[in-house]
RNA sequence: UCCUCAGUAGCUCAAUGGCAGAGCAUUCGGCUGUUAACCGAAGGGUUGUAGGUUCGAGUCCUACCUGAGGAGCCA
């Protein structure tokens, strides 16, 4: 028993391999089965005066997608893509596809609305496959790190009583006859544990209910969020490129065959080394202007709003690797961001661009630690002061600077597979207009 | 919420207002090295829905439904 990814340890020996049907081609009396099972493809050989006639027939009348275990000799072959094949002499059928409902997804071409509607069987594809693999590659890769670092993974809870923001829509969700909505940031929660543990983070889903339309846009996706007691601006960005970097690093080195796979220019990959340019927002904003006179933006920037997606692809394409735009005007950033001690009218905050136009990978901030800032914040911005009593808590008792970013896991995994929609990068997108399967 | 585009065979797409078509998939036949194999044949249609214009509508008009791309907002 082995799987497809290993056969190349077993050259010459015969192998028991449990997958499924990925295609079938003929060729008179010689029949040519590509299996599949998870780790890989490999085609068989089954010529018709090399084995029994049942076997033969057998093999003739499968079907794409039948799940079958199969025994053969493993062969080095030239020909063969992963340098591999089996000279097949026994297929045990678990399940037959009926021809008559074969299945949907075909080797030729299909639109996103069909392959969506079957998303339970598109995943079985091998680039759907590669790109789950690489996803899970990466989640393993931020905790490794995370775990490395001395961080300690607390999880924030699912349903919370109030918003962490006051911009973004909320899933609301009846709950013992009260209101509570479904978490769009674990972020305040861990600013409660990192105060109790040092170094925290958490990994998990989020909700948001904005109706965005976009390839970067899902309404519950998840997120990977340190958060760091004593500790600013500087060291949060100090974390959040060497985060980026080793997560790309392992990609490269444990994925490469599904990067491969997936078309990805791996040399974009291996020039994500740290440090990562910085920029504040005023340079930022400087560049997109002189790019708006030289007619490379369409539209003129005005200062003072945060960045929109065409000027966020520009100042991304300008670099080889991730910009880390920082000290946005605090008037368009969160209420809990704390002000620059050296010009109050600006957020110690950051975002970090991903390159060729992937857009905003990671968010991050340090936190207003004092007591009757924040206070004074929340009534700024209009939001329940109650709901937040607990929160202004932590700036009663030892508050300290701390800081923490949120990374989207489906918006790095499509920057890193380089995909051009995220709802390639989980294995059911939940969208505006898709809850189905 | 706004702007733009699309909806025809299981899938991907054709069809000047005038006979509903092709490739793939499926079935049958041929081929001992195929790489989304190829060659031959067969079956497969309420053209998203409802109305309207017209001698005649897949095609033009109106409304609606569904989806896609983008904007805003965000990770």
């Amino acid at each position: 028993m082995t799987t497809i990814d290993k056969v190349g340890e077993h050259e010459g020996q015969r192998v028991t391999l449990r997958g499924w049907l990925y295609n079938l081609r003929a060729s008179g009396k010689l029949l040519f089965p590509i299996f599949r099972d998870g780790s890989g493809t490999i085609q068989g050989i089954v010529p018709k005066a090399a084995v029994s006639p049942e076997t033969f027939e057998t093999v003739k009348g499968l079907t794409q997608e039948s799940s079958v275990v199969v025994r053969g000799r493993v062969r080095a072959d030239q020909r063969a893509p992963g340098g591999y094949e089996l000279d097949v002499d026994e297929v045990e059928v678990r399940q037959r596809v009926d021809e008559n409902a074969p299945f949907p997804i075909t080797l030729k071409e299909h639109g996103v609305d069909f392959l969506m509607e079957h998303r339970h069987l598109w995943v079985r594809t091998p680039r759907q496959s590669a790109i789950l693999r690489i996803r899970a590659e990466i989640i393993k890769a931020a905790r490794d790190f995370l775990d490395g670092a001395g961080f300690t993974l607390t999880d924030p809870p699912i349903l919370t009583p109030a918003a962490c923001e006051g911009t973004s829509t909320l899933f609301p969700v009846e709950y013992f006859g009260e209101e509570a909505f479904l978490t769009q940031s674990g972020q305040l929660y861990i600013e409660s544990t990192a105060l109790a543990l040092g170094k925290v983070y958490s990994f998990g889903p989020t909700f948001r209910a904005e109706k965005s339309k976009t390839r970067r846009h899902l309404t519950e996706f998840w997120m990977v969020e340190p958060e760091m007691a004593y500790a600013g601006l500087d060291e949060l960005m100090e974390l959040a490129e060497h985060f980026i970097a080793f997560i790309v690093d392992r990609v490269l080195g444990r994925r490469r065959a599904d990067l491969v796979l997936t078309g990805r220019d791996i040399a974009k990959l291996e020039a994500i080394q740290a440090p990562f340019p910085r920029l504040r927002y005023d340079e930022a904003v400087a560049m997109l202007n002189a790019a708006h006179a030289r007619g490379e933006l369409p539209q003129p920037f005005e200062y003072g709003n945060d960045f929109g997606s065409p000027d966020e692809t520009y100042l991304s394409s300008q670099y080889d690797r991730p910009l880390m735009v920082h000290r946005y005007p605090a008037a368009v950033k969160a209420f809990y961001m704390q002000p620059d001690p050296e010009d109050a009218r600006y957020a110690l905050c950051v975002d970090v661009l991903a390159p060729e136009g992937y857009g905003e990978v990671i968010g991050g901030s340090e936190r207003i630690a004092s007591y009757n800032l924040l206070k004074q914040r929340i009534e700024e911005h209009h939001l329940p002061l109650d709901a937040f009593g607990w929160y202004l808590d932590l700036r009663r008792y030892g508050s300290v600077q701390h800081a923490g970013f949120g990374m989207g896991i489906e918006r790095a995994v499509a920057w890193i597979c380089g995909l051009d929609h995220v709802r390639e990068t989980i294995p059911f997108a939940r969208t505006l207009n898709r809850m189905y399967p």
